[in-house]
DNA sequence: CTAGGGTTAG
């Protein structure tokens, strides 16, 4: 039996290089792309977009940058979601100002900037609380053309909440309720967390509430955000806690997320057996404490204020 | 192949 010998092409290359890249796997992404230059099979502008991204993805920003540089010098088309990725790479590792001369350089080479390219910077900036900077930065876009869309708006918005600018934010809400865009669960989600950070509980419960209204339905993360604000923000647990279940019964299940948000809550709130009760609730379920968590729980032990029969539970949770 | 939301002690 003879087997024909079918030698994958670059396209097939791309998709395995992408998704080591996505799996976290950049060093074996790395290899495959080393095979097919071994193989004759010249990596295109593609292959090196997802070895860049594997990279950002990874924080090792250095080595995106130098598969950016080696695109460059061995004359491979450079394009648009090149930039992108690299001015993404570099903002979500605060360096916006690096960004910013890359944003600048793909205009010097006549790419023009897309929608992506102008969200990413927005969020760059607004996570950096250089909000002057992504005003102007939103402006510009309008004027060269670029439409905003609802992730533009989203991460406006979420800049506006974090930097406490809430009036800012409802204006922002209402102007994109007039343009008629897409009010998705996520635009909700962040302007809910804003009322709760801006202390106005009582907002973002009517928000939360009349979601089902607008034919949306509240995610893990939403429930989390509100759970937050009730326990931890506001003090009311119980609520929180009555949140936990009702998400259940609608068959939206907690994660780490959501079970260290309100354990967390109740021990602020010196709420120490109920603070156990979800502890225990949270293992059974295969989550566990993070850092900050374990942070507070080890304080509660070492101010004797844990029932020693609880130990055992406690070390599980860990 | 590229862009948006959740936990951070005292």
């Amino acid at each position: 039996m003879v087997s024909k010998n079918i030698i994958p092409d670059v396209l097939t290359f791309n998709v395995l290089v992408d998704a080591l890249c996505k799996e976290g796997m950049v060093v074996e992404a790395k290899g495959v792309v080393e095979m097919m230059i071994q193989r004759d099979i010249e990596p295109n502008t593609v292959t090196y977009n997802s070895l860049m991204d594997g990279y950002c993805l990874k924080g090792q920003i250095g080595k995106a940058q130098k598969v950016f540089d080696l695109m460059l010098s061995k004359g491979s088309v450079v394009d648009v979601v090149s930039y992108n990725t690299l001015i993404n790479g570099y903002c979500k590792n605060k360096k916006i100002d690096e960004a910013m001369m890359l944003f600048l350089d793909m205009s010097r080479k006549g790419l023009v900037p897309d929608t992506i390219t102008y969200n990413t910077l927005l969020d760059g900036f607004c996570k950096a609380g250089r909000i002057q900077n992504a005003q102007k930065l939103f402006y510009e876009m309008q004027a060269c053309g670029q439409l905003p869309n609802v992730r533009t708006y989203a991460v406006l918005l979420d800049g506006m909440c974090k930097n406490r600018q809430l009036s800012t934010a409802m204006q922002l809400f209402r102007e994109m309720e007039a343009k008629k865009l897409d009010m998705d669960i996520v635009i909700h989600s962040t302007l809910i967390e804003g009322l709760c950070i801006a202390g106005k509980i009582e907002s973002a419960r009517d928000l939360f509430c009349g979601l089902s209204s607008k034919g949306l339905e509240p995610d893990v993360r939403t429930y989390t955000i509100m759970i937050s604000g009730l326990c931890i923000i506001t003090g009311l647990t119980s609520e929180a806690e009555n949140l936990l279940i009702q998400m259940e019964e609608k068959g939206c299940s907690p994660d780490n997320y959501t079970y260290n948000t309100i354990i967390r809550g109740f021990i602020n709130n010196n709420e120490t057996s109920r603070a156990m009760v979800l502890i225990q609730q949270m293992v059974e379920k295969g989550f566990s404490a993070d850092a900050s968590t374990t942070e507070l729980i080890v304080h509660l032990l070492s101010k004797d204020e844990v029932d020693p029969a609880l130990l055992p539970l406690i070390k599980q949770s860990f």
